[in-house]
DNA sequence: ATGACATATGAGATATGA
């Protein structure tokens, strides 16, 4: 089973991008972010075309998550569960049928965070601790399940081309970093490190300013968090670098791991 | 350095992103 996850930075401004990507890659279950539309808006019938179900929880202008698949959507979860209905879209859960294995996926779009001296990096926090205390719930039922999506953190040093510019951003400062070690603490296992513990100069986002993409200035944000019943079936991770060369593409790339 | 660059809204300038 091949899942991907991929901030598009607005579905409708590109959907060619997006429709051309799923045509070369054929993902059976992709997990996106930054739809920027609200339910109606969204354009299913495209990726009906392209015998995708699909799970939308939208939002006007910003935010919206959205869960495409081959196979078919069960016990849908729309935002993430403990929350006080803070109206923004940044969590979608459901649950496929592969074969006889029953999967969980999420996609995942953590708050930003910036500036750090706002009400937005309390609200990063706040909302990593709530993705926390599910990923517990989640746990207890023994089950697999893929939280995959953009979480707004680098990780480590090695996540970042220039890490000296991001030392006092919310994307990477330590207490940030410390809610991602959390999520592993608990025993999700982040797949591209699991695979390639050492790897450098592997990123999942270019930002539009600076010439970035050309300098290959990146950083590596989106994740795919594993549970253990399902990290033992991990057979492969890659990064769609190329997808960031083509004509009107989002700033990020879809990661792809198979399972 | 609050800018670059891009998107949505709405019709100009602002909010947001990372």
């Amino acid at each position: 089973m091949r899942v991907a996850t991929w901030n598009v930075n607005s579905i409708k401004a590109h959907l060619e991008a997006v429709t051309r990507w799923l045509r070369e890659a054929k993902p059976d279950i992709v997990c996106l972010q930054e739809i920027k539309c609200e339910e109606q808006g969204f354009p299913a019938a495209v990726f009906e075309d392209l015998n995708y179900n699909m799970a939308v929880l939208g939002q006007k202008t910003y935010n919206g998550v959205a869960i495409l698949s081959k196979f078919p959507l069960e016990n849908i979860v729309r935002g993430l569960p403990g929350g006080n209905s803070d109206g923004q879209s940044r969590y979608i859960q459901a649950t496929v049928m592969d074969g006889s294995r029953s999967v969980t996926v999420a996609s995942v779009y953590a708050p930003n965070g910036n500036p750090t001296d706002s009400p937005k990096y309390t609200y990063k926090l706040e909302w990593m601790d709530r993705l926390i205390a599910h990923a517990k719930a989640l746990l207890k039922l023994e089950e697999p399940f893929v939280l995959a999506g953009d979480y707004n953190v680098i990780p480590t040093e090695r996540d970042a081309k220039t890490p000296s510019q991001w030392v006092k951003d919310a994307l990477f400062l330590l207490t940030t970093r410390a809610k991602f070690r959390e999520l592993e603490a608990l025993g999700l296992t982040d797949a591209f490190r699991a695979l390639q513990p050492t790897a450098a100069n592997q990123f999942t986002y270019f930002d539009y300013q600076g010439g970035a993409w050309q300098r290959q200035n990146g950083i590596r944000i989106d994740h795919a968090m594993l549970s253990p019943q399902i990290a033992d079936r991990l057979t492969g991770v890659h990064i769609e670098k190329h997808v960031r060369g083509w004509e009107k593409p989002s700033d990020h790339v879809p990661l792809v791991v198979d399972l």
